[in-house]
DNA sequence: TTCCGCGCGGAATGCGCTTGCCCGCGGGCG
DNA sequence: CGCCCGCGGGCAAGCGCATTCCGCGCGGAA
């Protein structure tokens, strides 16, 4: 006692003398190889690693048997609702398999994501999973492919959510199709005039979203002026700012305005009512992705809903699914059902 | 090429023979040790590196030096955003230390807690961080200390967030202070009578800010009712549900609801709404934490902030700065203020 | 010209652990 | 009664890397 400051850790072969055993007998009593030991051996290390407060050495573990459980978890904000439910579904997931998950942030940098990604392949992770919209004609685009793909040729499973056409596992969401869906929806409960919020452009998953959108309304022959398709960063404040500068440019008549995600709808619909326009009074608001908070904003807010927390999941799973030891099953893809929930922000008109 | 299937990666010994160096010289050119190395070797490794796509083994590294570069995080629930912001100042903190973060959930079990921190352990993390309330009464309280106690005397650092005396770092919010100014607020407001939505009685942060709260209430001779103290989860729905039951039980004449955080407040405006009452018409509510989406809610939540983030943020910091190898300075305190802020959602009367 | 010292590359050692392999022992079968 | 086989303990060889120490070569001082 007393002593205290900083002794080191207990190491298994502390354990093995401890016990009177040798080293291979301890390594295989504490974690049950394929091999048998003798229960009293057995019985004798568990009390000495006990007694020791022996915990294994995870990375002597992975260099010796080259290979972890670690699953690397790439997000742009963790802070972001989106992000954070997909996260707890990764995480949930992974550990119900005895994986650690470790997790980096790209602050909606694709330089940034790079970096990362070079740096988690240092770990030898099992699974990397990228989540986040891609952004094309990015320049780090090409290196980034070229980093995964080395992590992939060397063992590791890639998983990226909700990104298309990838030569990796990937978990998709139905953007386009969710939204076309909405559009109808919405055009079904009367609303003829729109508005959009929407992302940089460069943003696939905002484009996606646009897109379908805009041709559930020509279904019906309806278009959205140009002047009433704003832009910003794709997050609360980017809603915001894009749906300020939207009321500046007057909304005419607009019945309704889209946001392409509801960190956005939930930041325009702020900019709404502190500009004094009512929500669903003067102007309705829909989402995409159905957050949490999406039913608990007033109006609640009708989105389009995602299963986030199942998107990390399957992601993992889809990963850890591969015993095929493939050439290009590699590029598997999970798509997910997206579904219009419609909430007291549009009312039927 | 095309053999393609599951190569294993570079190992630092390749890239010395392909640059025709020593490995002592490969590492030192690769990782600036103190020593020095030609110029034109080192260009020559850099090289060599990036023609095998080298990635270093950090779990070889770790166990070389002795020491890894990652910080452990435990959180209760990475989808409720007062864990996500925190967080989020975590790995924003971490990374720019170059540190790795790996992240697990005890989904609000202590049980699960203990079998976390003893799995993490094996990570030898330099850092390891633990969020959520602590209850008391717990009987794998004791092990949680024994387990982190180990773990600080081997050299590892041991920070706390929002839940004080145990005897490592720790970062407190004053959680009873700042209830007590939020009543003193809310009084000053022409508020006299109250409700409160509790989480369960053994969770401190609950505890103390009720208990703050009240006593900033007998300030002005008020006191609650007991009848108007409900219980129910530390979540959304927990909130919900408390709220629920306040309103089954008659609020009489109660003007304002506190909820003891800002997600259980957000429960408890839902279930307010679900029953015809009207915030803060009918009644106002006020919650703790300030999380992001209280200024997006309607009415605007009003609330005592706390700079999550900077939770985070300090968390790692505190680890850190420990450069003295210490006996128990290890049981450092920091206190991060609160502030109280008042939005909609209680209006002054 | 000789010697010493310094700068820097390389061989070797070790970190904590897993695992292939050898070997001793005991039991079943012929 | 003897042989062989299988069970299971232990030895030792690594895993990929950092780092210590050794030694070589070169430059400057005497």
């Amino acid at each position: 006692m007393a002593a205290s400051s900083s002794a080191s850790p207990a190491t298994l072969h502390d354990v093995a003398r401890d016990a009177g055993v040798s080293l291979a007998t301890a390594s295989r009593s504490l974690n049950g190889s394929t091999r048998k030991v003798n229960e009293d051996y057995r019985q004798r290390v568990l009390a000495a690693a006990a007694r020791l407060n022996y915990s294994p050495n995870f990375s002597a573990q992975a260099v010796a048997k080259g290979s972890t459980s670690t699953v690397a978890l790439l997000v742009s904000d963790i802070a972001d609702p989106y992000f954070s439910s997909i996260a707890a579904g990764v995480i949930r997931a992974a550990e119900a398999q005895g994986l650690i998950v470790t997790m980096a942030v790209t602050e909606r940098s694709t330089e940034r994501e790079l970096e990362l990604v070079r740096a988690l392949r240092g770990q030898r992770p099992r699974v990397m999973i990228l989540t986040g919209s891609r952004s094309d004609g990015s320049t780090s685009q090409a290196a980034l492919i070229a980093e995964l793909t080395a992590f992939a040729r060397t063992g590791g499973r890639v998983v990226l959510i909700s990104q298309e056409g990838l030569p990796f596992g990937t978990v998709v969401v139905d953007n386009y199709l969710g939204a076309r869906a909405l559009a109808n929806s919405l055009v079904a409960a009367g609303y003829r005039r729109f508005a959009a919020v929407c992302g940089e452009r460069a943003l696939v998953t905002s484009r996606d979203r646009l897109a379908g959108f805009a041709d559930g309304l020509a279904e019906h022959g309806i278009a959205i002026h140009p002047d009433h398709v704003v832009r910003g960063e794709f997050t609360r404040d980017g809603g915001f700012e894009a749906a300020a500068a939207l009321i500046a440019g007057g909304l005419d008549q607009v019945e309704l305005v889209f946001a392409v995600s509801d960190v956005m709808a939930i930041g325009a619909m702020s900019a709404l009512r502190e500009a004094g326009i009512d929500v669903p009074g003067d102007i309705a608001v829909a989402g995409f992705d159905d957050i949490d908070t999406a039913r608990d904003v007033t109006p609640a807010l009708t989105t389009v809903n995602i299963p986030l927390a199942d998107l990390g999941r399957r992601a993992v799973e889809l990963a850890l699914s591969d015993a095929t030891d493939v050439t290009d099953v590699t590029d598997q893809v999970i798509r997910v059902e997206t579904r219009v929930i419609l909430r007291a922000s549009s009312p039927p008109r």
